[in-house]
RNA sequence: GCUGGCGUAGCUCAAUUGGCAGAGCAGCUGAUUUGUAAUCAGCAGGUUGCGGGUUCGAGUCCCAUCGCCAGCUCCA
């Protein structure tokens, strides 16, 4: 097979793709050189080439296709906004998950109106199918053709970029923009777009700098998938749990209370409902439980190090004369618990939970339901341990996490997060703790991506991130290694040797934060919780009120064997009741009438599955009671 | 905190160029005794987030402030 690259004749053997080509590129060099020039007309490294010699795309429908597709779209976004707004000035334009974006620099701030103007534009756009043609500059000449243009981020991205980069640059119409591609060959393939919103970006992600405006869109290769994907995202915010937590009466955080949350009767259950789950499975992996104050004096936190490093984030106020702050972590509590006794190493390593209240001055563009509040609970626990423990016990509470998700079904990633600017300890202590993190998840092939500089600043971490109803993704399960509070707080053990030794202390939440967790719980079961969790567990409805005593009979026994049973004996339609249950997610409607009051027995209705027909008051108890126990989902 | 948008009844939303603050659902009261997702009727519900200003007149325009939403930054 010939491919004709920018006038010279390549022969490859048939059924190549541009990546295979690729990969079979021979050195580092060379690869670069064929990754430049196809990445200037392929859409899909992964596309075949056509047999007539040119590269032509035959499948949209993979992930590469999707993200050309839309970094197409923002280069066309570009060009329009420049059209509408000659003084713009470009900073950069990926494609992200689902979309795409570009940032600009303007002298008056988009506006929605100004949006549905875009649209227009880039519809013209796409109309006149413009090419789009790939060049390449040496560096000199990129920064000149970029002031030239006047655009100075332009500019700064060149400068930035490495000694041996291809600086490429892609065409289309009037537009010309910095960029490493790849795009789709003429802009006409840009079938279905939106621009979705407006909002402010700092430039490089930084706040000292400025902030620029940065328009979202998504585009599609067709239209209806795009109004698929455009439903769906409908869809899911009906499932927003802050939502559902008023709708189900369950929480709710008001105007009085920026970012504290207040919980209901049912909200409570729920929580308890965890709670309990939490108590059982820490105590079988050897967890005591401990409680330790929210607020406690300066000296503390400065023997911590959180006065000097986390004190913006913190509530403080005065008791007679002295400085007092409320706890924004439990550690401090749980090392003076552990500073109360002398320990051996025959003791290490010992482990204390805490259901610990926690209060944070987050910034207040930052709060976000219960995902992002100002105060909340973590299901925290602080393990005190020799250093030739530190793998296992990281492998011990990994498992632990990993149960617990499996639990509710849920799906998350693992990062390992490493030495950030602002921090204490030594070089050592941070490499002995980074190493121990990184080795137990070695050890058990664990998946996990590595987030440079984005630990505690007291030590390294495993972060467990779970998803919400929009894909956005919450960090919630925590491992932390601290070599550094031991050290400031002068935390001992006597070893075998009669002699004090230093023990490494790890930091670690399952839920992360109680708070948190439901929302992600409400969310994923889009408020129709297991039935271990569901607040109200079985209603009962009656259908006339000759069956009220049959319904309080009913009730009185699920009760008595730790059912949460409720009646509705109101004077309405079984269907009203019905509707009524089903719309507050009770996972069993039990449905007594005159055959039913006459046998003993109830018609029972699933909210997932419908009627399921009549049962005895003693075979509901034991199947409810089957399936609270074993949380099944 | 930053950029932009938005605050009207418990909830979802109306209210023409500045001209009498409304509807549905929920709630309450009464009637209805009903078989698997909505019985009927009536009643009540508001200092339009809060505070200033412009105007004969402000839900609507301006300023300030609080809160919410999206994103950025930061974080469980």
């Amino acid at each position: 097979m010939k491919i004709i690259l920018e006038g010279r004749e390549h022969t490859f053997e048939d059924g190549m793709t541009p990546l295979k080509i690729l990969e079979a590129a021979k050195s580092e060099a060379r690869k670069r050189a064929l990754a430049a020039r196809l990445n200037g007309r392929v859409v899909s490294l992964g596309d075949p080439v056509s047999e007539d010699g040119t590269l032509e795309i035959l499948d949209f429908s993979d992930e590469d296709g999707r993200k050309t597709l839309r970094h197409t779209a923002s280069h066309v976004m570009a060009q329009a906004v420049l059209r509408l707004r000659p003084n713009a000035k470009l900073a950069i334009g990926p494609a992200i998950e689902n979309g795409f974006y570009y940032d600009f620099d303007v002298d008056e701030p988009f506006t929605p109106d100004f949006l549905k103007d875009v649209e227009k534009e880039m519809a013209r756009i796409v109309k006149q199918n413009q090419p789009l043609t790939r060049f390449e500059l040496p560096r000199a000449e990129a920064i000149a053709f970029e002031e030239k243009a006047g655009q100075p981020y332009k500019v700064e991205l060149i400068r930035d970029l490495p000694e041996d980069a291809v600086i490429s640059f892609y065409t289309q119409g009037d537009f010309t923009d910095l960029c490493a591609g790849p795009h789709l060959p003429a802009t006409g393939r840009v079938k279905a777009f939106k621009l979705t919103s407006i909002a402010g970006a700092y430039w490089r992600g930084s706040e000292k700098n400025k902030m620029l405006q940065r328009i979202y869109g998504t585009a599609f290769f067709d239209k209806a998938e795009m109004d698929a994907y455009l439903a769906r995202i409908e869809e899911a915010k009906k499932r927003d749990h802050r939502r559902l937590g008023r709708e189900l009466d369950l929480f709710d955080i008001l105007d009085e209370g920026p970012g504290f949350p207040f919980f209901f009767p049912k909200g409570m259950i729920l929580r308890n409902e965890l709670e309990s789950y939490w108590r059982e499975i820490h105590t079988a992996a050897g967890y005591e439980e401990i409680k330790t104050p929210i607020m406690l004096n300066r000296a503390l936190w400065e023997t911590s190090g959180h006065w000097e490093t986390y004190r913006q984030n913190m509530y403080t106020t005065k008791i007679d004369d002295t400085d007092f702050a409320l706890k924004p972590m439990n550690c401090p509590g749980g090392i003076l618990t552990y500073k109360r006794r002398i320990w051996s190493y025959k003791d290490l390593p010992n482990r204390s939970g805490e259901l610990g209240l926690v209060h944070r001055h987050e910034l207040s563009g930052a709060l976000h339901g219960l995902m992002r509040v100002r105060c909340f609970t973590q299901d925290d626990a602080h393990i005190f341990m020799t250093p030739d423990q530190i793998r296992q016990e990281i492998i011990g509470v990994y498992r632990l996490i990993d149960g617990v998700y499996q639990t509710f079904g849920f799906k998350y990633h693992v990062e390992l997060s490493t030495r950030p600017e602002h921090s204490i300890g030594t070089d050592e202590m941070w490499a002995r703790a980074t190493d121990g993190l990184q080795g137990a998840l070695d050890e058990l092939g664990a998946v996990y991506t590595v987030n440079e500089g984005d630990g505690a600043f007291y030590g390294p971490k495993i972060d467990f991130h779970l998803e919400d109803s929009l894909g956005r993704t919450w960090q919630c399960g925590t491992i932390q290694l601290d070599m550094n509070l031991p050290e400031r707080f002068d935390l001992t053990y006597v070893g075998p040797d009669g002699q004090k030794h230093r023990p490494v202390m790890i930091h670690r939440v399952a839920f992360g934060s109680i708070e948190r967790f439901i929302g992600i719980l409400t969310e994923h079961f889009a408020g129709a919780f297991p039935l271990w969790l569901s607040p109200v567990q079985a209603r009962i409805l009656t259908i006339t009120d000759r069956a009220d005593a049959a319904a309080g009979a009913l009730m009185a026994r699920l009760k008595a064997a730790g059912i949460r049973a409720e009646c509705d004996l109101r004077n309405e339609k079984i269907g009203f009741k019905i509707r009524e249950a089903q719309k507050e997610k009770i996972p069993y409607m039990l449905v007594i009438g005159d055959k039913e009051a006459e046998t003993g027995e109830a018609a029972v209705r699933s909210r997932k599955a419908g009627e399921l027909g009549a049962m005895g008051a003693d075979a509901l108890v034991d199947k409810l009671t089957e399936e609270i126990r074993t949380k099944a989902l």
